[in-house]
DNA sequence: TTCTCAGCCAATCACCGAACTCTCT
DNA sequence: AGAGAGTTCGGTGATTGGCTGAGAA
């Protein structure tokens, strides 16, 4: 369970799947269906767009917690907090986009900063 | 009703919004029934903490702080995605945004991660739907299609 | 052609950014904007007042934890003795398989 | 050390998905 | 044809707080 591990976990994993099961999926997907819409250019949603991203949603979840709980266990903690969140964000440039929902004056411990 | 004059829509929206909260901060606004509620915003904190405990260790703990964050970054990830990929199905005439936008959005935005396993994933999905499909109509309706008799029984 | 330093920065935006992100991050920051109005400003102590008047109204163990909803009202006061079994989920033993 | 706060339970009900109809290409 | 938006409906898992020790400080 590593940062490098994870993407080829994830394509073998994908792999498989037998049959894609649209039902009992982790994240509902009238839900981001709805939070696509909020963007005023959406017009019509293929049925299969919020089946992706209910997928790509759970790697990025993942992916942000990994890297996040790598500075938890820096800090000597057993919790993750929303500092680590904010750390793993300014150190990945694939994280660049959060920049404004987590800002970095966010990042609290006496640590590196760009 | 009003699709052509969408533009006027908005603009109305922008003027509307203005410096409305004065006092009180419990008391939540009901503003002409506009205001987005989480659960229209986000998806349920419940499933969020799911899969946030997948990478972490058996006896770790996550902070209250912690989920809410993680919860509004996946709302700014669809929200991200989607408006590259809208912007694509726009800029080929099309109305509906499909998956190969999603793929193609992902790609350019620098999330090369995710496009092998989504296409495989994507494909998975459309084969299983047009085998269940096949099925259903051709004991109906026996239709004659090139090369239909396609049949895929691969499972572990 | 990652070149990420050749841009013609906006004065407000001091800190580099992927360059494949740059341009969508700017007209995400637009769209959240025509957004914030709708958005309140805190979250909420709880969602739904149904679900919230569910919880405070539960039956609860010791510990603060949710217990079976075995008797709403007190009436059953006798001690824990005689049915420390509250009863068995489906009538049968649920021992192994 | 002090003292904040996250995990732990499961019953209701808001919401998700399935099944429709209708429109559009 | 097929594919998606807009209903409606019923079944069901996300929501939910008090106590207490894990652990942040």
């Amino acid at each position: 369970p590593t940062i490098d591990n994870f993407w080829p976990n994830i394509v073998s994993e994908v792999h498989s799947i037998g049959q894609v099961d649209a039902k009992h999926q982790v994240l509902p997907l009238a839900r981001i269906k709805k939070i696509m819409k909020l963007d005023e250019n959406a017009k019509m949603i293929a049925g299969e767009a919020p089946l992706l991203f209910a997928k790509a949603c759970e790697y990025f979840i993942q992916e942000l917690t990994m890297h996040a709980w790598v500075h938890t266990e820096e800090s000597r903690r057993r919790t993750l907090q929303r500092s680590d969140i904010a750390q793993a964000i300014a150190n990945y440039d694939q994280f660049d986009f959060l920049i404004d929902i987590v800002p970095r004056e966010e990042i609290k411990p006496s640590s590196a900063q760009k | 009703m009003s699709n052509s004059e969408d533009s006027q829509q908005y603009l109305n929206e922008m003027l509307v919004k203005e410096e409305d909260e004065a006092s009180g901060d419990d008391s939540d606004k009901q503003d002409g029934g506009i205001m987005l509620r989480e659960q229209d915003r986000f998806l349920p904190i419940c499933n969020i903490i799911k899969i946030m405990k997948v990478p972490v260790p058996q006896n770790g703990k996550i902070a209250k702080d912690a989920r809410e964050c993680i919860q509004e970054c996946v709302s700014e990830f669809i929200s991200f995605i989607s408006s590259e990929a809208i912007e694509r199905s726009v800029a080929e005439n099309r109305k509906t945004v499909n998956g190969d936008d999603l793929l193609v959005a992902f790609s350019n935005l620098g999330f090369d991660n995710y496009v092998e396993p989504l296409s495989i994933y994507l494909q998975k999905y459309r084969e299983s739907n047009k085998s269940d499909r096949n099925l259903f109509l051709d004991a109906n309706y026996p239709h004659n299609e090139d090369g239909s008799s396609a049949n895929e029984a691969g499972k572990q | 052609s990652e070149d990420e330093s050749s841009k013609g920065e906006a004065d407000e935006e001091p800190l580099y950014v992927n360059a494949k992100q740059y341009k969508r991050i700017l007209i995400r920051r637009q769209a959240r904007a025509k957004l914030e109005s709708r958005i309140p400003k805190e979250r909420c102590k709880y969602l739904h007042e149904s679900r919230h008047r569910h919880a405070m109204n539960r039956a609860r163990g010791e510990g603060g934890r949710f217990h079976s909803a075995q008797e709403k009202g007190d009436h059953d006061s006798s001690g824990p003795e005689g049915s420390s079994l509250p009863m068995t989920p489906s009538g049968g033993v649920t021992l192994s398989r």
